[in-house]
DNA sequence: CAGCTTGATTTTGTCGACAAACTGAATACA
DNA sequence: TGTATTCAGTTTGTCGACAAAATCAAGCTG
């Protein structure tokens, strides 16, 4: 018994070997892409590190992996922080997002085995139901669900790796757009979804692509009119 | 005198704080990218720290890095090893390169500045050179760097970004491919590289975006062949 | 009073050590 | 003979400590 209970506190504090650095890295990330760690943000290593209750090497590890995401900066011998929101370059990042999504939204068409089919279609699913309560992070979290598993129907790694970089670098802009709505998100992104998905289904590339790129575009020009009132409000764009 | 000699010793020992990881992870991606480190090659912790003469934390620092960029992989608690290439994936790579720089190209075509020709030029003359010395890892060189002055012209970050990664992705199959043309690699390289000269020379971005598309496609096909030729030479294509 | 120097404090980069996890060979057993 | 096990030897992941570099305040000089 004493034993049983002994054992078992025992494999929740002696985290395995290996494990501390990863947590580390997808605890900071998730802060850091859902805003809870805000751009510019300082990250001190030893505060990290007796905040996670470890020594500094795991922290920094984690570290250098988010630094190679570009989402912290580190200022050698100084300091590292949350990477600021590079929002002036917001038109490159939807250029970019553009042409990554119509390709991969085409090959999709092209190559979606039946099993990718319902993977979508969870994912869509899954949208809707987070968006039906309100739910704003849920609600991030599978829509980018919703477009990797688009890609994944791709079926081309370097598309699909280039695609994850865009979203996770977008991530976070995605969290200032969908707060800016509070629980009233509009339902276009849901019909642009609908929309890409039978398009998809009837393998139809034409019109998957032109849908993805409608999607984007709307995505974008409502983003870009939300910014406009925003920067009224001093928001500091760069750092 | 003695003093003088002891002083430079020392700061050509004691090399500059920071230094130690920036050097390592230069180091080990040069080889590994022009094949020095072969794919499948084991990356010993502490073998590399007593070659480059400090301790495992800034070798395992650059081991770090190079794991996110994918050009080593990490078996945890195993040991990490340079990348496996991966030859089987050639066309989907070539589907990713080909679009991303058939639309830096036609980009470059529409912005370039005066100062962005001149820098596209330069590093044409400097692949022009190597070539005709026959330098096979400065030819590599500058047709990367000629490549990347054009997506600089594009003024996008994130397909700038993606254009290196994908460029440095390849850059092994590029040695690889070199190669075996021996001394006399082909002269359609340039040819082609001409003509996307000229055509962002003239802001034509229509023809460009073809030559861009020719070239990727030329070198592609090129590539294919060498393959077949080489997978019956008992080459392991996959670990 | 402005600007530079000095010195104390903080934070990072590097080091050496240790324990956990893996490897592989030698041994025991069926 | 073939399989499982134990026990050494590596190699990695984590730790604590120290020195270099930056930060910042106080003091000095003009």
């Amino acid at each position: 018994m004493n034993l049983a209970v002994k054992e078992k506190k025992k494999t929740a504090e002696v985290r395995r070997r290996g494990s501390g650095a990863q947590r580390v890295y997808e605890e900071l990330k998730r802060d850091i892409l859902c805003l809870d760690l805000k751009p510019s943000d300082l990250l001190d290593e030893s505060a990290l590190s007796q905040k996670f209750g470890m020594s500094r090497s795991p922290v920094r590890e984690a570290l250098i992996r988010l630094s190679m995401e570009g989402l912290v900066v580190t200022l050698p011998n100084k300091s590292t922080l949350v990477a600021p929101l590079g929002l002036e370059e917001f038109q490159s990042y939807l250029d970019a997002l553009d042409l990554v999504q119509r390709v991969t939204t085409r090959l999709a068409a092209r190559l979606r085995t039946q099993a990718d089919l319902k993977a979508i279609i969870a994912r869509e699913k899954e949208y809707k139901k987070a968006r039906a309560v309100g739910n704003v992070s849920d609600m991030i979290e599978s829509n980018l669900k919703f477009h990797m598993a688009i890609s994944n129907a791709a079926r081309n790694k370097y598309l699909d790796f280039l695609h994850a970089r865009l979203l996770d670098d977008g991530r976070r802009m995605l969290h200032l757009y969908f707060r800016s709505f509070g629980d009233a998100v509009p339902e276009s992104t849901e019909h642009d979804h609908d929309l890409i998905v039978k398009a998809i289904r009837n393998q139809d590339e034409d019109l998957a692509e032109s849908h993805a790129h409608d999607h984007v575009m709307g995505v974008g020009k409502q983003f870009l009119g939300y910014l406009g009132a925003y920067q009224l409000t001093d928001f500091k764009l760069s750092v």
